[in-house]
DNA sequence: CGCCCCGGTGTAACCGTTTACACCCAATCT
DNA sequence: AGATTGGGTGTAAACGGTTACACCGGGGCG
């Protein structure tokens, strides 16, 4: 019925060459082709020219997929985030970019809320096409689920509590960033520290908390459950916290968010209740997101590199994927700096 | 000297499970793996059975690149941005990964500043790794030279000026929203006013340029070259532009920047020189980036739906990738809206 | 009873590259 | 002169899947 070939739709359908048409045009093997191409072999320099006229001519370029099945090598890099929205995401992209770009490889980049089927999914996804895998997994559960996934394809985790001791992990320093802030407010003499926390199950959250627990505690301030109002990050909970918060009979003098977004959602609700800030209650936030400094009053925050935590993250991927990495650190903790504006001076 | 076998060197070495393993265990051939793996073909319950423990046991994971290089379909698409930094970008990654996440595609991204090599490169390493391509380059010459590559992967520009008539090409109404804006400033009595303008070679500089003095003519005002200021879209040189206006004699008594950031570094000049924005001067952008409501003042801005430009480009190059997209539309133009906050009331 | 049909399975070709190995031939060494 | 080198090239075997095709056996049909 129809002829075996698929040209026979068309006469001339532009099918994309292979390096089999290089050779043919070229009058070589193959072989040939691939290694004037590539450098990787002894080629007369008429040849050489030759195969590259040809390839040239027939606009070849070589398949990805075919090369990497035999070369076991993909030059990408995966990148497995919990989200891809807002700040934090596109300066941790950023600089997992330009590492990854530096060292010449490309991004496979994949979202997946922190359930088990979706990571699990876009792992699956990946193999065969990535020569490596940062994973961003704040969830608890998962990160166990990985630390045990040995075979083959290194990982590096970003703030992700994983305990194996070989397992690569970088972090930053969420608990020291938190202690350092609300140690700042207790020498400001407030006595009534609120905190709003983040989910129960993040890992980042659950650090915060420490710090700020530990800082009262090392201030000689007494911990008070009905102070530490639950949240998720998001700037709708902060809102509602910054509600809560006003309700309580002898209320907080200073409310430390465990991260921006809610912060500011704190401000918008104390701003409508003509709650003045800092006179009445001081404002600070984490993460330093860039816009705090834009908030009024502008808004105090332990700043974080995020840009650096994905540089640094991609640079021990890279040093595990050329070699093992006997020698190198494979847990690396980022300090974080405080940043005091006008909303808690 | 050394074995063939790969395993010679550990005895038990890790290696992936690949399909014949699966086989073997199963006691069936390859072909049946992959039938009961895939649904692809009759199988019988039982020994369905058999293989699905069998690679369950062996954790087996299909090879992504050896699938795709008999398929020819990779589940994957290629992003190419000039730039992977700040909220821009970050939205329309954010559309982008919502269209494709939904349809089951991953993302292959990269990065190339609007240089031709670069561009080409990164197109070079995504062949056989993608079943096609968003392309974003607002650079003039790199649309034309993509504009002739038919051959085979199908690709969708981003505010690109891409001529040829069935290239698939969606754009945010450059024109429009500025001459909306500018035609707002005019309603609102002012006679002189300048623009900042964007890179040269950028098309949507370009447009949005064009809007400006359209504006200006059906208002029934003069054009005039000293109030156009050169910029780049960068913060400093709305900075410097601020600075550069304030010299003018007759000093102008609007500044429509091409974009936020340019708006934004305007601003800075204005309050250092304690110019009162909006009553000495008013200030409008372009894109309504989010640190736009927060700064102050609030600025005006022509509203851009980012998120739903990638979301629509991905719509629209799935549609290519699943057959011929005969009826589609193949030039999108997204409409823009005015914002007007306290910066030009 | 011979035929066809069809569910279930295996064999082998194929996708587009890289590369181990064999081969040829000229130049150099002994 | 014969052996040895080594540069330049081709042949074919991988890589790990998918799938066309052949095959086999049993049930339904004329």
């Amino acid at each position: 019925m129809s002829t075996r070939s698929p040209r026979s739709r068309h006469p001339e359908a532009p099918r994309q060459a292979t390096i089999r048409d290089v050779a043919r045009a070229a009058r070589v093997s193959v072989a040939t082709v691939s290694r004037a191409l590539n450098d990787s072999g002894p080629v007369r320099d008429d040849t050489r020219r030759r195969v590259r006229d040809a390839a040239d001519n027939l606009r070849f370029t070589p398949h990805g997929g075919a090369r990497s099945l035999i070369t076991s090598r993909t030059n990408t890099l995966g990148v497995l985030l919990p989200d891809l929205y807002g700040e934090f995401f596109s300066e941790i992209i950023r600089g997992i970019d330009r590492s990854a770009q530096r060292a010449g490889y490309q991004l496979l980049l994949s979202s997946a809320r922190n359930a088990h089927d979706e990571v699990h999914g876009a792992f699956r996804a990946m193999y065969g096409r990535v020569d490596g895998l940062v994973l961003m997994a704040p969830d608890v559960e998962l990160a166990e689920l990985f630390a045990q996934h040995r075979d083959g394809t290194p990982i590096v985790f970003i703030n992700s509590p994983v305990t194996s001791e070989d397992a690569r992990v970088i972090t930053i320093d969420n608990h020291g960033g938190a202690y350092q802030m609300v140690k700042h407010l207790v020498r400001k003499g407030h006595q009534r520290i609120a905190i709003i926390r983040g989910a129960e199950s993040n890992h980042d959250a659950a650090e915060r908390l420490r710090g700020y627990r530990d800082a009262l505690d090392d201030g000689g301030l007494p911990r008070d459950p009905r102070l530490e109002f639950h949240g998720d990050f998001t700037e709708t909970a902060g809102y509602r916290a910054g509600r809560a918060a006003l309700k309580l009979q002898p209320h907080p003098t200073a409310i430390f968010a465990a991260n921006d977004a809610m912060a500011i959602g704190a401000l918008s609700a104390l701003r409508e209740e003509g709650v003045a800030v800092p006179g009445a209650i001081a404002v600070a936030g984490f993460d330093d997101i860039p816009i705090a400094r834009y908030v009024s009053p502008p808004l105090s925050s332990v700043h974080v590199p995020i840009a650096q935590l994905g540089e640094r993250a991609m640079d021990l991927l890279l040093g595990a994927i050329v070699g093992p990495d006997h020698g190198a650190a494979r847990r690396v903790v980022l300090p974080t700096t405080l940043v005091i504006r006008k909303s808690s001076p």
